[in-house]
DNA sequence: TGTACATCAGTGAACGCGCGTTCACTGATGTAC
DNA sequence: TGTACATCAGTGAACGCGCGTTCACTGATGTAC
């Protein structure tokens, strides 16, 4: 019994050390949702290991968060590109899409921030740590391509009158990011349904229905 | 000389004690337009001020920046309205209104991300401070109640085909604040010329030009 | 006109706390001989 | 098969620091008499 009354944790077999490091990630994404502070020495309380342990996986709590955020990037990326491949038009294609972007940026609210809210403003982390930067902005890129992808696709099916599938796609992006915000944001505003169908088609210039 | 080489500050006057609160303002917004910490300590710092002295004007950093997104929406609102007024068609006058939002917003994003960046979540700020919470959900209000009558007037007008103005401005305003967010946090993308006008246009489905 | 006093704006020192970081360590477990 | 040793996963105590908050205070200035 140490007091606190929480298990005991079991220390981690020889080879499978980096096991703790899936589990600092997980504490860290707790706290975050909670919306608690997050310093080495919370995460490293909520995934019940004394603060130095967590040197053994990362070096300060910015390591964390951008682990964070590129396991984001990667689950985002895989959830869009399975939108995409379901759906029988390219128009219900695209409209999956932009749902399963608002779903996924729902489903862990403060993560998308991490990703996308400009906690780390993009020009300063490029002096900082020009390589992870530069990851984020190639990760960021290819879901953008899947978007612009799926305007060209609908412009070819004669579904949307694009004339400039990247512009549009610039222009739904924003939108789908606004919306995700916003419904965290102003939780109480009165929504009307289907309001992300509507933006969507309306950006992505859809004309049918 | 007080070892830091800073000016030294002049006591206020007998009835003026209320201007060092503009100053703790003033000092707070730089700190958060420089993305430093924003402490009670740093604010003081800031303001070139005892750290106590912060609470002859402010219970604690919270008020403050309660204090400044209260400024900011005021300001906004204004904005909005002044925008509202000029132009010569009612395309061109919600034209504007878009515009000014986001130039509102890109004026001190710090700032804009306090109001709608939900760093205070809403449900929780509402527990905790209830009348705060219905006062910005008020201010939030006026502001979409000015993107409405935008709306409205370009259908007036014959020059949106919207036959739901209210839910057209809630998806103009979502991919406003999409925009003024994305601009800030993907600001090395390469963001096509006049991109705010394409997202104006279609969200509020104009049809002139 | 002079003076005692109240008020006002702001201070300096002190406190306890949680933080990040370091250090030498512990003790279980796999490996070499 | 037994045993010494190296490695690995994680710890506990300690440090200096900046934080929020409290307290009794200072000293200038307006006000009452």
């Amino acid at each position: 019994m140490t007091g606190t009354g929480e298990h005991e944790r079991q220390r981690n077999p020889r080879g499978e050390g980096a096991r703790l490091r899936g589990e600092i990630l997980d504490a860290a994404r707790e706290l975050l949702a909670e919306g608690e502070p997050m310093t080495l020495r919370s995460v490293a309380r909520r995934a019940g290991v004394a603060a130095p342990s967590i040197y053994r996986h990362f070096p300060d709590v910015d390591a964390i968060m951008a682990a964070l955020a590129d396991d984001a990037f990667a689950a985002l990326t895989d959830v869009l590109e399975r939108a995409r491949a379901g759906g029988s038009t390219a128009d219900e294609r695209l409209i999956a899409l932009g749902r399963a972007y608002l779903d996924e940026a729902a489903r862990e609210p403060a993560v998308y921030r991490l990703m996308f809210g400009a906690q780390w403003d993009a020009a300063a982390a490029l002096d900082v740590h020009p390589e992870r930067a530069e990851r984020f902005q190639v990760m960021g890129m290819n879901a953008f391509g899947l978007l612009v992808g799926a305007v060209e696709d609908c412009v070819r099916a004669g579904q949307s009158t694009s004339s400039d599938p990247r512009r549009d796609a610039a222009a739904l992006w924003a939108g789908l990011h606004g919306l995700a915000g916003l419904r965290v944001a102003a939780s109480l505003f009165d929504w009307p349904d289907g309001i992300d169908v509507t933006v969507i088609r309306s950006l992505a210039r859809l004309t049918s229905r």
